[in-house]
Parts: C-alpha cells; sequence; structure tokens
RNA sequence: GUUCCGGUAGCUCAGCUGGAUAGAGCGACAGCCUCCGAAGCUGUAGGUCGAUGGUUCGAGUCCAUUCCGGAACGCCA
C-alpha cells in the first residue's frame, strides 16, 4: 500500500466518527507547495455544507479523530479548510527494499483486474511508407500499451490492414504507372494516384522479377498482392525499428472472405437499424446519438467504408474483448459517433469503445514549418526521421505530450545532443548511475542487495526526496493508465531524473564511511531500476554509457 | 452554417473529480568543477490562463457568448 492511499485510509477512519449519512469520496492531492505538506485533502470543504459547520471547525474534529500511526509526523489546518499532512520521510526508506525485491516488477499493479484491453492504432494503408502522423500514433498506442500492461490489464495491439477497399485499386494503379513509365511509357500519375518513392522502387523490383511482360499481359493481380506484400513488410519492418510491436495485424479482406460483411449487414437490418431511400440503404446512427443517418450500401451496390468497419469492431467484441481502444487522426473526429452508434447496434456497451484522438503534428526545420504533400509525394517518413534523429528522441518526444494536444515537432531541436532535448536529461541519469556502480564495483564495492539494511544513514533532504520519488512510481503507473496519459510517464521521468542530480550533485556516493557507501549505493540500485523501467514504458533506451 | 481540437511565462508544453501564492523544461540572467560523468547543480527574472459575462464559499478547470489558429462536415477511404 502506498503512503498516498494510508493516508486516505487514516482519514476514512476519522470520518466514521462523524455524524454522516453518506461518507463523501476523499480526495488527496499533493500540494503545488511543499511548506502545504507532503498531502493534503479538501473534504473538511466538502462537509461544509452537509454539516452546516465552518470549515475549519470540522478539520479540527476530523484531524482529532485521526489514529495512532507511523506515517504522518504532523498535521496542520490550513485556511480556508484544508488539511496537509506532512509525512515522516523516513518511512520512504523501505522502499527500497520493495523495489530490490520486485525488480522491473516495481509499480506493477491489479488495476486492470486483466481485464482484456485491444488497442487499435497506426493502421495505415499499405499504399506507401508511413509518415509523422503515424510515428505519433505508433509512439503514442505502444507507450499506453506498455503502460496499461503493467498496470494489469490484458493487452493487445493490433493493426488493422485496408487491403480491400478503392485504396487498393488505387495502388495497383499507381505500380502499373511507375511500371509503364520505367518501360518507357508515357504515362502519367493521376492526382490521387501515390507519388511516393517507394511507389517506383516497387515498379523496379517487378521488372527485376518480370521484365516487360506485364506490358502486354494484365498485371492487376501481381501488382496488388505484389504491392500489398511488400509495403506491409516495410511498414512493420519500420515499426518494428521503432520498437513497437504489434500482436495481431488484422486483413479487411479476411471480414468479405468470411462472409463476416455480409452477416454484419444481415444483422443491422434484421434488427432494424436500417431502411431504404433514394436506391440506397441507411443506417440509422441518429438512433445512437449521430448528427445524421449514414449510407452503407449505395445506390451501385457497393458498400460503404463504414460496413467493414463495423464488422471489424464486431470481429473485436467476439473475440472477447471488454474494452477497445482506437487511436486515430484527428482528422477522423466526425466518424467517431457513428462508429459509436454501430457499435451499439452489434451488441456492444456504449462505453466498449474509447476513442483516442491524436491532434496534427506540425512539422518545423530551420524555423520554418514543412508542408506536406499527397500529390508530390513528399513527406517526412518515419524512416527519415529514426535515420536522421533515432528512435529515442522521437519516441520520447511524442511520449512527452498528451494525446489530444496540436504539437510541434523541431526537428533541428530533436536533432540537438544538448541539454535543449529533455531525453538526455534522463538518459544522462541513468548513465550516471551505471558510470558510479562501475567505480564502485573497482573499488570492490558491490554490496549484497539482500542484506537487511537499516538505511539510517539515508537522512538528508535530497535523499529522502529521491525516495519519496521512487515511493511514487506506482501511483504514477494507475493514473497514467487509467486516465490513458502516456505522459505522465514522461512527467515521472523528468522527476526523478531532477531528484538524482540534485542528489548527486550535493553529496558523494562513495565516502569514507563504509556502511553510508553501502547504503547509497544499494538506494542507487533501486533508482537504476525505476529509471529504466520508466524509460521502457516509452520505448526508450536506458543506457549504460553516453 | 454545423461539429471536434487547441489558445496558459520569450518558446515548447503540464495543470487530475472545480481548491491554497497557476507549474515544468528550454531560452535569458547570476553563481558552482583540488571530489564518483558540468549532457549536471544552485539561484533570479518572467503570467490580465485569448476576451466578456455567468454559476460557486472558491473557476485555468463548469455554463453562455465571442475572437484567433487547426481539423472534419460525401452514396470517398
Amino acid at each position: 500500500m502506498h503512503v498516498e492511499l494510508t493516508i486516505k485510509t487514516l482519514i476514512e477512519k476519522a470520518l466514521k466518527q462523524m455524524p454522516l449519512d453518506t461518507w463523501p469520496d476523499v480526495e488527496i492531492e499533493v500540494p503545488n507547495d511543499s511548506t502545504h505538506g507532503d498531502f493534503a485533502t479538501n473534504i473538511a470543504m466538502k462537509l461544509a455544507r452537509v454539516l452546516r459547520k465552518a470549515p475549519l471547525v470540522i478539520a479540527e474534529t476530523l484531524v482529532a479523530n485521526i489514529p495512532e500511526n507511523s506515517v504522518i509526523k504532523h498535521i496542520e489546518i490550513a485556511r480556508p479548510g484544508f488539511i496537509n499532512f506532512h509525512v515522516d520521510k523516513r518511512i520512504y526508506r523501505d522502499v527500497i527494499q520493495k523495489i530490490l525485491a520486485a525488480g522491473s516488477d516495481y509499480g506493477a499493479s491489479t488495476l486492470g483486474e486483466a481485464q482484456r484491453v485491444n488497442i487499435e492504432f497506426v493502421s495505415a494503408n499499405p499504399t506507401g511508407s508511413l509518415h509523422i502522423g503515424h510515428a505519433r500514433g505508433a509512439a503514442a498506442g505502444d507507450a499506453l500499451a506498455r503502460i496499461m500492461q503493467k498496470a494489469g490489464y490484458d493487452v493487445t495491439r493490433e493493426f488493422y490492414v485496408n487491403d480491400a477497399g478503392n485504396q487498393i485499386n488505387q495502388l495497383v494503379r499507381s505500380i502499373d504507372v511507375r511500371y509503364r513509365q520505367q518501360l518507357g511509357e508515357s504515362v502519367t500519375m493521376p492526382e490521387d494516384g501515390y507519388h511516393g518513392a517507394e511507389i517506383i522502387q516497387l515498379a523496379q523490383k517487378i521488372i527485376e522479377q518480370h521484365g516487360k511482360r506485364f506490358l502486354t499481359e494484365a498485371g492487376t493481380n501481381y501488382f496488388r498482392k505484389f504491392g500489398v506484400d511488400h509495403l506491409l513488410a516495410a511498414l512493420r519492418e519500420d515499426l518494428e525499428t521503432f520498437r513497437v510491436h504489434f500482436d495481431v495485424w488484422f486483413s479487411e479482406a479476411t471480414l468479405y472472405e468470411s462472409d463476416a460483411v455480409k452477416k454484419t449487414i444481415d444483422q443491422l437490418k434484421t434488427a432494424g437499424h436500417t431502411y431504404e431511400q433514394e436506391g440506397a440503404v441507411w443506417l440509422k446512427t441518429t438512433d445512437y446519438g449521430d448528427e445524421k443517418d449514414r449510407v452503407i450500401i449505395k445506390s451501385d451496390g457497393s458498400y460503404t467504408y463504414l460496413v467493414p468497419d463495423i464488422a471489424y469492431h464486431a470481429d473485436k467484441l467476439a473475440r472477447g474483448f471488454e474494452q477497445l481502444i482506437d487511436i486515430l487522426g484527428g482528422d477522423h473526429h466526425g466518424y467517431v459517433p457513428r462508429l459509436k452508434a454501430a457499435i451499439q447496434m452489434v451488441g456492444g456497451q456504449e462505453h466498449a469503445l474509447e476513442v483516442e484522438l491524436l491532434q496534427m503534428v506540425k512539422v518545423l526545420q530551420n524555423g520554418e514549418e514543412l508542408k506536406m504533400s499527397k500529390r508530390s509525394g513528399k513527406a517526412i517518413t518515419l524512416r527519415d526521421l529514426i535515420d536522421e534523429v533515432g528512435v529515442d528522441p522521437i519516441r520520447y518526444f511524442f511520449a512527452m505530450r498528451s494525446l489530444n494536444t496540436h504539437m510541434e515537432l523541431d526537428l533541428d531541436l530533436a536533432l540537438k545532443e544538448s541539454n535543449e532535448n529533455p531525453v538526455f536529461y534522463a538518459q544522462y541519469a541513468h548513465a550516471r548511475i551505471a558510470s558510479i556502480l562501475r567505480n564502485a564495483a573497482e573499488k570492490s564495492l558491490s554490496p549484497s542487495l539482500d542484506k537487511p539494511y537499516q538505511f539510517e544513514t539515508l537522512q538528508s533532504d535530497k535523499v529522502l526526496e529521491l525516495l519519496a520519488v521512487l515511493a511514487d512510481y506506482p501511483a504514477t503507473i494507475e493514473r497514467a493508465a487509467q486516465k490513458r496519459l502516456p505522459h505522465k510517464v514522461t512527467q515521472y521521468i523528468q522527476r526523478l531524473a531532477q531528484a538524482f542530480h540534485a542528489f548527486y550533485a550535493a553529496e558523494m556516493v562513495l565516502s569514507d564511511d563504509p556502511l553510508a557507501t553501502e547504503e547509497r549505493l544499494v538506494m542507487l540500485h533501486a533508482v537504476k531500476i525505476v529509471m529504466q523501467d520508466a524509460l521502457e514504458l516509452v520505448g526508450v533506451e536506458a543506457k549504460e554509457r553516453m
């Protein structure tokens, strides 16, 4: 049980002494100003109205009822009715042993109750390379997945492959154009074709393997398979390099092959969620809060893209997932209400689907905004970013921002190997610890970690502050997972690094006092474990040297 | 015209279920290496939380109106 929870429990016990019918939730917060204590509660103010007494009076009664304990050093009451708790920081010494015993499991919890969660993200069409928007999605989705896993959710990472729709026909046409162009024909790429360089490379490969045969012979089927296979393989490879691994690659085409699409339509019709108008079949999404009804079968008999999407989400539910999380680009916000409506029509609960929208990334280089152009195929690819900047800064930079914020990516900044670049601050802390431990080992100062240390030498404010940050790790993970806020973890990393650097600057680890040296080394082991684990959660490498 | 997102320090961004004197990093300025990695540490300056009105004991946070920036409004995907 962490300290926050302990205090909450103590307050709840005190509350039971009060003449109340219902007991309100006890909120514990960490005051901005440390002179207001380590934790505080506003419970007295919340009760003021119910009890019809002044908050300060209520606070006094409450404080008097708080049981004896070893956690709280002293309590003070402050206007207009806060109760501030100053914790005896020596209790934080326990955290070291906890961390050493748990290792990389420290911070894990059962919050998620093994709930089966499907996180779908990236899901880029196999029609080109991944660009910067996908990179944000990949970093955000994977970080969220790792964090939720740590918090006890049973997470599946899923990539939906749009290999059946119109865009694939477009891909085939584009490959065909590039193929002919390289064999000397003067054909031009249509406006809505795929202009990326990777399509040219595909055409080249086809020529290497098959020469001119598709000038006379129909190449459509071959182009489709060849294109999708190669582009998908490239996506997968780039994502793996980016340290993002998907558990499931779900093909849209299989939804047609298994008749799932047709079954979905039948189900919707039978349940009375559809009607015909002007030769088309409409879905009554307005029944579930959408702005207007949507067409699912066009008057020419073909399906709109909504149909396979419904079948797909129904399939996820059928596979037993209790919570679906879609991470989409912000430009799809208009799509969310109809998708949520549809999910309810195929038997899902209203909250079964949760959509996290990622806003646009504005890319700056040399102080100017880089505009992307689909027509020219000019876009910053994930591959470019990895080659030029490296995985660590990109992943960290994306993980630093809350999902739903518009963000700016300054390439010059990300490229800088300096303290302007926040990822180095954290990695440097880790490398510094590693360095100290190496030095200690050279001097044969490798303490056995399972000795029953009392940590009496750990007294200074800097040390106790560092321990307090370590102790806060589990609560941070839970908050980040529950509220889907991966950036809480990068904020934590900054806090931990800051607390360590401040300690490091203030006192020597390796000193003349053998016991103090030993206990501090043991503490550093614990800091290193947590730092590495936190970095791992956002997909960043913890370096031994840099 | 409707809908969604954003507007908080010079810059990039946090700010939880409405709580105390609105925070962090970077940048600026001033200090700190006879000592385990100075990619570090310590300190200072910097704010009408886009604007107006409302609800509340209390509003960056909730409501209404409005301004600015981004995005979406198809029998395209």
